[in-house]
This record gives C-alpha cells, structure tokens and sequence, in this order.
DNA sequence: CAGTATCCATTTCGATACTG
DNA sequence: CAGTATCGAAATGGATACTG
C-alpha cells in the first residue's frame, strides 16, 4: 500500500502523516509529556516495539518529532516540532468528537493498562496528602494477571506499578473495570458510585473520603454525548456492545 | 490487521474511523458537495471502486454518513450525518496544516484529474459571463491522454469534460502542470504567471482578461507556509522534490 | 449509474528473540 | 533503556470483469 494519494491536496497530504495507524494517538501520547520510548509504550500497551520505533522514525522524517539525547541522562527523548505542535489541537478535537459521537465501548477496548496509565497522568496532585501515597486499584472481573495496579504519588512524582510495591496501599479502589471507566469517562458519576459501594473504596476514612477529588478524570469528561446509547440504537448482530 | 487499539481513550476510538487510507479524503469531498459515487470517484480518482464502495459502508457503519435515494432521480446519495458534519472543521484543520507543513509536491502527487475537479469547484460565477462559458486546460508538460480538460459554465452549472466539448473553448489556458497548481496553493502569484506568460491565457481579450478573477484559488491559498522550501531543507536522497 | 465479485501481489504488524 | 531482526498470518487494495 503506498502512502500517497496522488493529488496536491493538502488534506491528503496531511492524510499521509496522520493516517497511518498509531500515529494519531502517538502524537496525543507525546502531547501528553510521554517523551521515552519506554513510556509511549505504556501510554499505547498493545503497540509492537518495532511498529513503534517504524512510526517514530517516519514522524521524525515528515518534521511533526525530533529526537535528542536528555540532558540529564544520555537517555532519548522525542519532542514534537512546531509542525507537531500545530497537530496537538487537531488531536484533541478528534478526541472530543470520540466523546460525543463514537462507538459503544466492547470487551477488547478495555486494557487496564493503557487505562491506569491515563489515570496516572490525571491526578490532582494538590488535593492529595504532601506525604505518599499509594493507591492500588484492583478490576474485580478480570484474571489475577490482569487485576491490579498500583499508583504511588510521592513528591508530585506518580510512578505506576504493575507489582505491589512493598508496602501498604493508603486507599484500594474495587470496581469492574468497565464501571470505572464509565465513570472516568464522565458518563456515570463517580460519586454516586462510590457511595453506592459499587466502586468500593478502602483505607483510613480521611483519606477515602478524599479520594474522588483526587481524580480529575478524563479529559473530555465534560463534553457531552450526542449518539444515541446502545438501547436505541440500529441492531447490531454478533457484536457484544457495553 | 485489526482496527481497535485496545483503549477506551476517546482519541483512539475516534482514530478507528478516521485512519483508514481515504476515509479523510472521502469525507472532505462529501463535505464539498460530492454526494455520488461518480464524484467521489471523479474528485479522487486514485481510489478504486471497490475501495470506495468499501469505505463508504464502514462510514455508513460508524453512522458518519447515511445513504439515500435523491428525491429527483433514483440516484442514490451519500451524506454527512451530525456527526459527520462535526468531522468537518477537523478535516479542514487538516488541510490547513498541510498547506502549513506537509512535504514539498512530487511528480506522482500532480494527477490533473484531481486538480481540475478541484478547479471546477471554485470559480467564481458571479465574476463569469452569463452565457455559456467554456475553458480549456492544457498542461504543457504532459503527454496527449492527460494533457487537456475543459470546464463547462452553464447557467451556473458547472462540468468537466475530459473529451473536447465539441464547440470551441472561450479561453484556453496553457502552462506546466506544477505552474499552475503552486499558482492554485497561492505559492506564486497568478497574476504575475500570467503576465508573464509562463502561464499562457488566450482567447477573446475580454474574456482572457477577466480569466484571473474566476478563480478561487485552492481554499487555503490564504494560508501561509511555515516549512521550509527544498532549497534549505535537508537532503533528500533518491527523491526528485519539486 | 452504482456498484459487486474475485484474484493476488504487496504491505502490515504483532510476537518473539536478541543487542549494546 | 532503546531499540533491531526476523518471521508468518492477516489485511489491504488495485485490476479486471461483471451486473441490474
């Protein structure tokens, strides 16, 4: 499959570097501050290393990323170009036309890790205590692998860990992940959730009951939703719809 | 190659539909008023019909278009539903960025059958006679199957023609292909091109005069270009840039 | 006109393993 | 940490021919 369209058009130029799969949401993930190869991976978890390190090197050729060695470490970080920078807002509407108008979610949209990677990213660090602090979330309808995650705050540093960290979590949050997510999303509130203990919260009571406000939730959370739910919606066979 | 990315996050569901090869292009025609397969096929015609025909289920399948038979002839049609529309503005976004941005044209990039279905739709009709209207395109730098076009003015309908209409052109236009669109993307000044006869207008002397006033001109002319030309650009190797 | 059906060369991408 | 190398299954999409 070549890239090009063969027409000046610029939409279809501009086609030619967004469109390929990944980039978009690389371009968002950088956007983010995931500047490293190793976290862009955990912002995108089910992306190859070499799909990765593929679209890297052509965002670098088409200008939208440069590449430099940190300052501090020797280690490598990608940085979006003015060019790049130009892309952020387009990115953004489209995350906000995702909001109002996408598809219901399914079973295969719900990776935990991609989803705790974003909650990490958008927790209110002035709201928390000034010591650490260590959340662990635990997704009651998935396998022990899959089922918890624990978020360490500690110096307006927050660090995810896919292991216990050794000592003990502050507050645990209990829920089905799709519950949360609903939540997250804005589309259920995450209050009422919380009080109705079907998002569970643990841990000494100032702390949990300073948790929902530590949670800024997604970005597009207050967007409002324009497709109809799944309850009037077309039929659609063979397809579990959440 | 699966579609989903695995993630809840609004972008990636909006990027599932919007980064398949085409789809951009697709909906930006519609946008311009394409709503036949013919003219979709017309203003992109690099696509292949059974690319397009696939395309235009999945948008119908995302509920970015809808299908209808028109009301005058049975013909059926395509439009941009709600959130169809709601795509737009990022679409045009995107071509803004590219004329900002995007890489310098090459020769594959030059198909005139896109430039001249491009062309036709931006002439100004008020600035036209109000007769019948005929232009002809020849690009000077192209062999005979591909060198000339011809747009019909009627009654403010407007037609491309790819045989000789069979009545003689009011104005012929002639000049390199990649003249005429850096003159259409605003690069250079039509005025100039054709004072100079680097484009070369014949005809009528009032009709030949008021040629430059048809033009629209590509839709981002306007749009200043932020990359830097070849001349300072780096080294591309293997590649003719223009 | 508005597609569909079929074929197949090319491309893509994830998994796995490996490297400095 | 920041990738590269290799491989194979799956998807893509252009060409061609055909249809109501």
């Amino acid at each position: 499959m070549k890239s090009t369209y063969g027409q000046y058009c610029p939409v279809s130029l501009a086609s030619e570097v967004l469109g390929e799969r990944w980039t978009i949401l690389i371009i968002f993930a950088l956007s983010e501050g995931s500047s490293r190869f190793n976290r862009l991976q955990r912002a995108l978890p089910r992306i190859s290393a070499s799909t990765l390190a593929q679209r890297l090197r052509s965002l670098e050729e088409s200008r939208v990323i440069s590449k430099q060695k940190s300052v501090d470490g020797g280690a490598i970080e990608y940085q979006l170009t003015d060019a790049g920078e130009d892309l952020v807002p387009i990115v953004k509407q489209m995350g906000q036309w995702g909001q109002r108008w996408a598809r219901d979610l399914e079973v295969e949209d719900l990776d935990p890790r991609h989803l705790i990677w974003s909650v990490h990213l958008r927790l209110d660090l002035d709201e928390m205590p000034s010591g650490r602090t260590t959340i662990q979330f635990e997704f009651t309808d998935l396998r022990k692998v899959d089922r918890f995650y624990w978020i360490v705050v500690n110096k307006r540093k927050v660090d995810v860990c896919l292991k216990h960290p050794g000592h003990e979590p502050d507050v645990c949050v209990a829920s089905e992940i799709l519950r949360f997510i609903e939540a997250w999303r804005g589309f259920r509130s995450l209050e009422n959730e919380v009080k109705s203990g079907r998002i569970k919260v643990t841990g000494a009571p100032e702390m949990r009951h300073a948790f929902t406000s530590w949670l800024l939730l997604s970005a597009v959370a207050h967007v409002g939703r324009q497709r109809q739910g799944r309850e009037r919606t077309l039929q659609r066979r063979n397809k579990k719809s959440y």
